[in-house]
DNA sequence: TTGAAAGCGTTACCAT
DNA sequence: ATGGTAACGCTTTCAA
């Protein structure tokens, strides 16, 4: 509807380009792209016509084009280490909370799925400006990610890690929700709170997570008085039947046990259930940095300390943004577990010697 | 080491260009250009310098420039709708599957984390020439993702969704897996097989799976002059205790269960215990299009048709730079299930009558 | 075998 | 407020 252009509709694989709008509205290119990014003052009557045009051509900027152009692609790749086992709920709430902070502000956000050692791809993607900025999830305590992306000067967040090294950190904050699940527990009446892990061997592969929940769990544990008692048991079901075992069999049985290992705790409940030992009755169990969504999943449902996940994703995207905004290190940010009371914590049963062990009080009789 | 210019060694955020290698090296840029892409002879000498001078300067091609070049991202998009449950075991084997697929043949496989509904950005993406093209899984019926993508001319595949106007689709082959899974069964000396679905509104909904799952049970059944029993359980423990005591409390209860919702199989599971009844000695459990690592959870551990995963994520991405490649709708592509023995499923009971429901044989005595 | 130059579709700057 | 035009970093002719 101009002079005699062939004016393709739609569709059919024809790029139409900023240049095919101008013409069309009878302006020139640079006026149509400042429409676009308001970069400079349009008035109110060619900013319609270009925009009558821009739809009726069915007009698609070109990302690639202006990502050349500005040095930004507008893309924040999130970075983890896929395993056949999937994503986590915890994991997937993280992403779609962070798939909606950058989209609040204007960015993409994709998942690059990458070995968890091999730093080279991640690094050319980077590097190759597909993405600005590069969002790390489960970084090790000696991470070689880390390294190769901070010294090739990529901006980047880390997810998962206390802060060390200044660089721009958030994470789950162990600290205060291995101590509220103590403290709740203590509250109960308990006193002794055993925990269960995560594997041995992640300790020594310096996993965050497992350190620094033990090392909280500890501190809460010994300020109350109480003797901490954990154990670190393999991620599965079997696992968490064997640090049941190991914690039942003794005389000094726990009558509560605070679970920082999904697997492992469908394997606690199954223990105990084919032990008869009741929920919350004579044994309390509750879930940590984990979500209902899962830990309901047992019978019975056990109480959770909630990973914040979708908090944390937002808080991700919000950090690695201001250090491509600014250059600065944003301080590392840190955020709880909320509590979700499911019903398998209770008040510690009236410590009635068992009959097999008699102790203290030379046996009252049962 | 070359004429005076000040060389960058690495790192600090400068950009080396191909112009910056072309003078280093003391060649054209053009030249600099072919030794990558190697789209005309370049003798070895300057080959060698060439790439010498590359490693020398840090050089990293821009993706973005040499996609607005080439109009060809070399980008894959796996959209997948993502949901707070996070990724499956199953999805998380074919996106390994398709990463490594793409990768293979020098594509970037990224996953857009995308709502199930909206084809809006997904369209987006993929106009603005981030993604050559879009693997999209989980597909419903009447995607309107399909049509928008497809009459956008975007060069997509489908996963999970039987061929049907004409597009190019990879999928789990659902009648070859269900038949495997009862004519096993039924070798077995097993004549009451049930089928645990998923939940019935799946159906109303058109998940092809469900609905497909379903057929196939059907018609596997009604080949072997079997009665087909069809259930359908809530994705939850809970819907599959439900399921399992409508099966077992009447008076035709299966001796075998075929389970088509891993949620489900736990309740299942957990009622068969709950009641004493032994697995598989009194009742087989078979878990298809699910795996190993997720039905082994159980106790006893399931017996499996392991989805093809990692198959179907490399056949996907196959299909679909074919499509890229030729623009021809390559035929679709069906993988069963492969069995994993897990020793839950065996030879059917005597028929015995039960003490409390005697039939036929009028009490034999227990 | 190599060099020079014209795009690719934008943005950003300089005029007007 | 608007129109030209030089980048952006690469691929791809076309000559030499």
């Amino acid at each position: 509807m101009e002079w005699g252009r062939a004016v393709e509709e739609e569709g059919s694989g024809v790029v139409v380009t900023m240049q095919d709008v101008a013409r069309h509205a009878g302006v020139a290119l640079s006026t149509v792209s400042a429409t676009l990014t308001a970069a400079r003052p349009v008035s109110a009557a060619t900013r319609a016509r270009v925009e009558t045009s821009m739809t009726a051509l069915g007009y698609r900027p070109n990302a690639l084009a202006r990502g050349l152009a500005t040095k930004r692609s507008r893309v924040l790749a999130l970075a983890f280490p896929m395993g056949p086992a999937g994503l986590s709920r915890t994991s997937a709430e993280f992403v779609l909370g962070a798939t909606e902070a950058a989209q609040d502000r204007g960015y993409q956000l994709v998942l690059w799925p990458f070995a968890a050692d091999a730093a080279g791809p991640l690094l050319d993607v980077a590097a190759q400006g597909l993405a600005d900025g590069v969002l790390l999830m489960e970084v090790g305590l000696a991470d070689p990610r880390v390294r190769a992306l901070s010294e090739a000067g990529i901006p980047l967040t880390l997810i998962g890690r206390t802060a060390q090294g200044g660089l721009p950190v958030v994470d789950v904050d162990f600290e205060a929700t291995l101590n509220a699940a103590v403290q709740h527990l203590a509250g109960l009446g308990h006193r002794r709170i055993a925990l269960i892990n995560h594997a041995a061997h992640r300790v020594v592969e310096g996993h965050g997570p497992t350190i620094r929940a033990g090392r909280a769990y500890h501190r809460a544990s010994t300020s109350l008085g109480l003797t901490p008692r954990e154990l670190h048991a393999g991620e599965s079901v079997a696992g968490g039947r064997l640090a049941a075992e190991e914690l039942l069999d003794g005389s000094e049985a726990p009558t509560a046990v605070i679970v920082m290992n999904e697997e492992a705790a469908f394997g606690l409940v199954a223990e105990l259930a084919a032990r008869g030992i009741r929920v919350p009755g004579e044994v309390s169990v509750a879930a940590v940095v984990s979500t209902p969504a899962v830990a309901g999943q047992t019978v019975p449902p056990l109480t959770t300390w909630h990973a914040p996940g979708s908090a944390l994703g937002r808080a991700g995207v919000d950090t690695l943004l201001t250090v491509l905004d600014t250059g600065q290190v944003p301080e590392p940010v840190l955020i709880g577990c909320g509590l979700v009371d499911l019903g398998s914590t209770g008040s510690a049963p009236v410590p009635e010697p068992a009959a097999d062990a008699p102790r203290n009080p030379p046996t009252l009789h049962r």
